[in-house]
DNA sequence: TGGCTCATGTAATCTGTTACATGATTCT
DNA sequence: AGAATCATGTAACAGATTACATGAGCCA
């Protein structure tokens, strides 16, 4: 079967828990998945007519109200197909922060735009974190209906944990930094 | 001047701290950069050309024994270019872990399947935790030698808290599923 | 009536990897 | 002698985003 994109898998396994439509299956990305797995449209709606046709899922056309959805659910062999993936080794984890980016390269400009650049990330993990904690307790509530929740849980703590450290790092990072502007001669008083 | 991907910046920043060719361009992306930016040959020398026709950087082609090397320096416009990016806000930080979507879709497999992934996703961060930590502690060596030496460390601190974090969450999660295995009724003895 | 969300889709474009091709040098 | 590393490059392909196009329903 040759390695298939990701997305294909990503779809599949949405699936594998409710019938969708493309539309819901953007809004799950954007939010549980979110931080670490992203697609937009013009790769959902193709991918989801390519698996319609390797008869890995069925279409359902629906009319709420005058509005007309596509609703996706997933066959068997698409069950197949996502259990084969599962069992598959990971083949990439990858992380590419521009932030980290811009850090490195700092000492060719000042530290106070450094120094920007780490408040920004601060603030925006800090907000990040403020959702995730919000999704932890509510998975723990319905840990017990559902044996995805605790596989959701996972991933979700996995986000707490990381954006904790990160937090961490600045305070550390914004202390090094000031200390070299102190270093460098211009001590205030 | 629109916005250049993000090759274009991480080749000057390169530059900016000394000439190199492409093929060592490319270990230091394997190396100091490798764990939150990557690149391959078939990107690196083709920017390289483009960076040169836009005079942001210069060539000397050398014979280094018999064998012939293509070495680029940054030009002053190079530095301008590189040093306006540094100002501009970060537009992404992205983080892609296959890991975390065959967690998140466990549910439709065997437990022991999850397990696996969390076991080499562990030991995959534990070697490169033992890379960092040797890089953290020989730039800590050299830290008063250049300014440079800072900004790099900083990135090597966000590995290290980061990676920290990855492990102690690999315990939890992996504690969270022995129990699942337990409550499902195999109790033992 | 106007703006937002729901809902689906495509074409152009961008960015990057993979696989291939080539050849010298250095190490064992 | 053979393997690994040094060194440069390209063509085909893959994968995804962006911008655009279209239109209905809902809320104030």
């Amino acid at each position: 079967m040759a390695n298939s994109k990701k997305m294909d898998f990503v779809i599949l396994g949405l699936l594998a828990h409710e019938s969708m439509t493309g539309y819901e299956i953007k809004k799950r990305m954007d939010t549980i998945l979110g931080f670490f797995w992203n697609a937009s449209y013009g790769s959902i709606y193709p991918t989801l007519n390519e698996l319609q046709n390797k008869q890995y899922v069925t279409l359902q056309e629906e009319k709420d109200g005058g509005r007309e959805k596509k609703s996706y659910t997933i066959t068997p062999e698409g069950k197949e197909c996502l259990e084969r993936w599962l069992h598959l080794p990971v083949e990439k984890d990858e992380l590419r922060y521009e932030t980290l980016l811009k850090l490195f390269f700092g000492s060719n400009t000042d530290d106070s735009i450094t120094l920007q650049h780490i408040e920004k990330f601060e603030e925006k993990i800090r907000n990040q974190l403020v959702v995730l904690i919000a999704m932890e307790s509510s998975l723990q509530h319905v840990l017990s209906e559902e044996d995805a929740h605790l596989n959701y849980l996972l991933t979700v703590t996995f986000g707490i944990k990381t954006y904790e450290a990160y937090l961490t790092w600045c305070i550390q990072a914004k202390n090094l930094l000031s200390k070299r502007a102190q270093g460098n001669g211009k001590v205030i008083n």
